[in-house]
DNA sequence: CTTAGCACTCGATGAGCAAGAGTGCTAACA
DNA sequence: TGTTAGCACTCTTGCTCATCGAGTGCTAAG
């Protein structure tokens, strides 16, 4: 059921043209264009087989071929070849984290607006994930009430409101921040569950306290909805693809539910790079769209960026830029003020 | 030049059919549905005064009126009644903020959404202004890098990653917050920024430190464009008026430009409420859309919410939904386990 | 001042037609 | 046996044209 080396290049020329033009691909089309030298009626059969086999379909009885993303996913395994960037844009995406950023939803931002911006398409980011817990303090907001600030070793910070008990001063919290800091540091939020026990011994005084403490730990470690970034999507409507307004929509309100898309990411952060197909990503609305990932890390942490476009999309130059990215995104840990 | 009473019953009436229907409104329509026992023929003199006056405007020869930004702006001065909302759907506002919000963010998205839900417009929100210092304190992060938390007495907090010299302990650090704190609790940012001199004199010790985190201290307190959150966008293409993709275009990318955003909220969020139409908001992509906002406080500080929507909006019942979810931030504060 | 009547305008709709792109099939050819 | 020229066929697209109807402005009568 392999396609032989002739129908490779035919479909590969074919999703090109599709890549570029968005238009149904005729066989005369690749008989001139394709630098092969076969004519249309060749082509014609070829294309008849592979829309056979399940790489081609067709909108109307007289209209080209369209790649189905069964042809992509062979395009992306066995035809891709990543574009490097042009010099210009390669400095140009040095310079994006050259200013000063504080925190890490600036990074983020800046970085999903930056692949918005190189690629006409939806750029995606989520956090890092957290690492181990290097830190827990505990801030005085009212008398009732602190806030918990959680470091950990990829500089990876978040804070939540916790109830205390109304008659703890400032200095009691941060000792209490202090055996929580020596207790959890260095481990996993999934080594610190456990450990209620213990530290419910160390501390006899606040036993009511901790076990809330530390169901809060735990929600701040796991990666959340609350991390991804999307960057410009009014990019998209460009792509002709959206010129039917529905499609737009149900894409853009698949981008907004934005735990799916932190699964969809959270999942690829292991990847060095990913590349998902319309139906593969089995979402409501996005049949047509792909999502492309690339992993980065970030102050010692695994987190993953993408983009999200129509199925035809340029696979070789986003994956440039995607690794471009990367790059820049990885040296700014070698920075000082880096991101947070 | 002010209008006589049945010129404004007959432009109410037109105002209305057009924000329901979003089709050019004909002197026929208005004569039988309007109420008014005026003929067909009146009713087109009347219009004819009417687009000479400004207050409508005419597609092509022989179309019907279409109100103008000026029609707007006089139906919402002078014609427009708040819709209160239907027992069900206040109930429903009340329910939003019944689950846990741990964070500022939290309250403020899912209030955003919530607005985008309920009016089917774009839903807006910028956090409360920040108050007045009521804690600071840092937080180590690496040998060189602390995180400087900040509270503010109306429960805003902010945080950023500030370099510190080398060889200061955690310890060190919680002395130096609490300098920090003891100088800049109650005071707002233009309060502290003088006293720079005086905080060098008291601690001699870190003279280099204390200029940048009086620095960044002020960054942190003015309302910036994280702060900004939009509900739902998706939404807003269901308007028959975004079936011209350029259009909605024009607007997600306004939408997108969260400064600009944030400095049109941050204005408003003195006002109990406003209405902003089209050519008044004087950004591009928005001359057919209008901004409705109310101001809401959340822990004492004033922040404002609003939506985004086509001039052709339906302001009275936008305005109510605004009213019951103002109510229900309000309310928040009363509860333990507060917003942020 | 109101209104019935009427001529006029102009967009929307749909039919009809020609052009063009593309296909599938067949038959000839190498 | 694979390739290709040729051709009939299909279907979309764009165009024109006529029609329809909503809506207007004007005029003259009530």
């Amino acid at each position: 059921m392999d396609l032989d080396d002739r129908k490779f290049r035919i479909l590969q020329a074919i999703i090109d043209d599709y890549i570029l033009t968005a238009m149904p691909v005729g066989s005369r089309t690749i008989s001139k264009k394709g630098g092969m030298t076969l004519s249309s009626a060749t082509i014609r059969n070829e294309m008849s087989d592979l829309e056979e086999l399940g790489y081609l379909d067709q909108p109307h009885a007289s209209a080209g071929r369209v790649p189905s993303w069964k042809a992509y996913r062979l395009y992306v395994d066995r035809l891709l070849r990543v574009a490097s960037l042009p010099p210009e844009e390669s400095v140009h995406v040095k310079e994006i984290f050259k200013t000063r950023m504080d925190q890490m939803e600036d990074v983020l931002s800046a970085a999903a607006r930056a692949i918005s911006e190189l690629t006409d398409y939806a750029g995606v980011m989520i956090a890092p994930k957290a690492g181990r817990v290097q830190r827990v303090q505990l801030v005085p907001i009212t008398a009732t009430t602190a806030l918990m600030v959680t470091v950990t070793d990829n500089g990876v910070h978040k804070d939540s409101v916790v109830p205390i008990p109304r008659d703890l001063s400032p200095d009691h919290l941060y000792m209490i921040s202090n055996v929580l800091t020596e207790r959890a540091q260095g481990r996993t939020i999934a080594e610190i569950l456990p450990m209620t026990d213990e530290l419910l011994q160390d501390i006899g005084l606040h036993r009511s306290l901790f076990p809330s403490l530390l169901d809060r730990l735990a929600r701040q470690m796991e990666p959340d909805s609350a991390t991804v970034v999307v960057g410009s999507t009014s990019k998209l409507l460009a792509q002709p693809e959206f010129n039917d307004i529905d499609r737009a929509r149900g894409l853009l309100s698949a981008l907004e539910t934005k735990d799916q898309l932190a699964r969809l990411l959270s999942a690829r952060s292991q990847l060095e790079f990913s590349i998902t197909i319309g139906p593969e990503l089995m979402l409501d609305g996005m049949q047509n769209s792909s999502l492309v990932t690339v992993s980065y890390s970030l102050g010692g942490g695994a987190g993953a960026m993408g983009v999200i476009g129509p199925s035809r999309m340029q696979y070789g130059r986003v994956l440039g830029i995607l690794s471009a990215m990367r790059q820049a995104l990885n040296e700014i840990d070698e920075k000082p003020g880096k991101g947070s």
